[in-house]
RNA sequence: GGUCCUGUGGCCGAGUGGCUAGGCAGAGCUCUGCAAAAGCUUCUACAGCGGUUCGAAUCCGCUCGGGACCUCCA
């Protein structure tokens, strides 16, 4: 069974091949560095990175370029754009690099939290403005973009005519059509410029106060939104590539110029797959600047947010955003991510425990059990393969947590399934649970704090058969405390876990 | 207003025609010095009203509710 993947383009699930056999190129856009990511920001990054590991499991070398917004108008709280064009000493003055720099850096630090691998190429949009600038020339000339004060402006309405009757109409992304668009899109300031309301800046003139600003052919000024994607995309990946990926909210309009742009350029529709991932909510609404409802990831990692009951590890989001499909709304709350918390513990403890199961029985005493192992396990793949289906896998997984667990505690006979099906589970399991899923968690403290705990269970092992219940209850409660959980197997082990 | 999506049990969610998804929470039991964990069992569903069908959470219609995009946005 192929990979299947939801295309926005055509609404359908598709198989999916890629241009070059062996090789996928896929493009997501990534953040605007003005301000600190939140948990929105999680859930692209998050979805994108599970096809970008899915992708290479699958066998593909994968290039996943994935930007940095950092051109644009940047401000900071408290400070006036205006520190341009005042008298101030540099050092005084707003320095957008400098802004950009510390937003990125969190950026990146989140990133890795959440057990995100580093995409293979990070462009810049500073980096890229000489690309960006020859794009627009061949725009220019190639009579779809027009000059207007030191601003150029993407001719839509010319663009649709045009393309409209190559089958590639303006809109097609987000099944929109120019015409009604044209009538209902409502009245915005400084539109005096365009020629037409659905026209889209390729290059702004920056007025004086502008603090971000660079030359070009127009005069000074600094990139439209869109075209840095279109640039990069088309430089990393070619004209054609496999797979563009952002968040539902991109779709319209940055995705549509996208297109337009590259279209334009490269007398072909840059992508094949079109992939976009579901908002995360907060109360039913969307979770953004503009609602004012955001929580930062560094909030939710500190638990410093009055909506927030206690703080949440960065591998509980993940999982949280695993357990729903991509292309659904997920909504935040603390019960729900508190549940995600449990879950996940109970789902790594079960893991651990299976890596230290072993059998040598050939035959599985528990056919029924066995096959039912086996069917679970097989159904990953499947699941993955119907556009990511990472909820369902997690089911599954969870299926299987009690076969673990009941090994583990000899409730389940140790020869029920065959050595080669408990094989299979662990191999598995790990290329899910670590490889693919990435929900890794680490043992916080180290050998040192190993060490001084075992020795403590042990102190506690010795009180036990002494019966001295006093000292063993002292050393478990008092551990408790410090977030240290004692738990006495049936076996008189005893394992534990640190909060 | 236009385009589109959506409404599942206390919470989060999977699921698109027939076979109890899953997690968390709740209840009971087993194990245990006690606890925790684990295991077993168990209670709350498919917004409402019609229709299609042998059969619908799943398809169609209407009603009501929620949301996204149309402006920066993951």
């Amino acid at each position: 069974m192929p990979l299947k993947v939801y295309n926005s383009l055509t609404r359908k699930k598709e198989e999916f091949t890629s241009i070059t056999p062996g090789h996928v190129g896929m493009y997501v856009c990534g953040p605007t560095v003005s301000g600190e990511s939140h948990l929105g920001h999680a859930r692209p990054y998050v979805t994108f990175d599970i096809l970008y590991r899915y992708l290479q499991h699958l066998g593909y070398k994968v290039r996943y370029v994935r930007n940095i917004t950092d051109a644009g108008h940047f401000e900071e709280e408290g400070r006036e754009a205006e520190d341009k064009i005042s008298k101030k000493a540099v050092v005084e003055k707003l320095e957008p690099m400098e802004l950009v720099q510390k937003y990125t850096n969190l950026y990146h630090w989140a990133m890795h939290k959440l057990g995100n691998l580093d995409p293979s190429i990070e462009p810049t949009a500073t980096g890229h403005i000489v690309e960006q600038i020859v794009m627009i020339e061949k725009i220019i000339a190639d009579g779809y973009a027009y000059v207007a004060n030191g601003s150029v402006y993407f001719d839509v309405e010319k663009y649709n005519k045009f393309f409209s009757a190559k089958g590639l109409p303006y809109g097609m992304l987000s099944g929109r059509n120019l015409e009604e668009m044209l009538e209902t899109t409502r009245e915005l300031e400084n539109q005096d410029e365009k020629r037409n309301k659905a026209d889209f800046a390729l290059w702004k003139n920056a007025p004086p106060e502008h603090i971000m600003r660079w030359q070009s052919p127009w005069g000074e000024g600094f990139p439209g939104w869109h075209i840095e994607c279109s640039a990069m995309a088309t430089k990393y990946l070619g004209e054609q590539f496999d797979i563009h990926g952002g968040g539902m909210d991109l779709q319209f309009p940055h995705h549509e110029c996208e297109i337009a742009q590259s279209t334009v350029c490269n007398h072909v529709t840059p992508v094949r797959y079109w992939m976009h991932n579901n908002m995360i909510t907060i109360n039913g609404r969307k979770m953004g600047k503009s609602y004012n409802n955001v929580i930062k990831l560094t909030e939710l990692f500190s638990g410093e947010h009055p909506l927030l009951a206690q703080p949440f590890h960065p591998m509980t989001i993940r999982f949280f955003i695993l357990q729903t499909h991509y292309r659904s709304t997920l909504d935040f709350g603390n019960e729900a991510l508190q549940g995600s918390e449990k879950g996940l513990k109970r789902l790594w403890e079960a893991y651990e425990q299976l890596g230290k199961l072993s059998s040598s029985n050939e035959v599985a005493a528990d056919k029924e059990l066995d096959e039912k192992v086996l069917k679970l396990l097989n159904e990953f793949d499947e699941f993955m393969n119907d556009d990511l289906n990472t909820a369902k896998v997690l089911a599954n997984m969870f299926e299987l947590v009690p076969v673990v667990n009941g090994i583990k505690d000899k409730h389940i006979a140790a020869d029920a399934i065959s050595s080669s099906t408990l094989k299979q589970l662990q191999q598995k399991m790990k290329l899910y649970v670590e490889d693919i899923f990435s929900l890794k968690m680490e043992k916080a403290g180290g050998d040192k704090l190993e060490g001084i705990i075992q020795l403590l269970i042990n102190i506690r092992k010795e009180a036990r058969t002494k019966k001295d219940f006093a000292t063993s209850d002292k050393i478990r409660n008092e551990l408790a405390a410090l977030g240290v959980q004692l738990k006495d197997e049936k076996d008189g082990n005893i394992s534990y876990t640190i909060d």
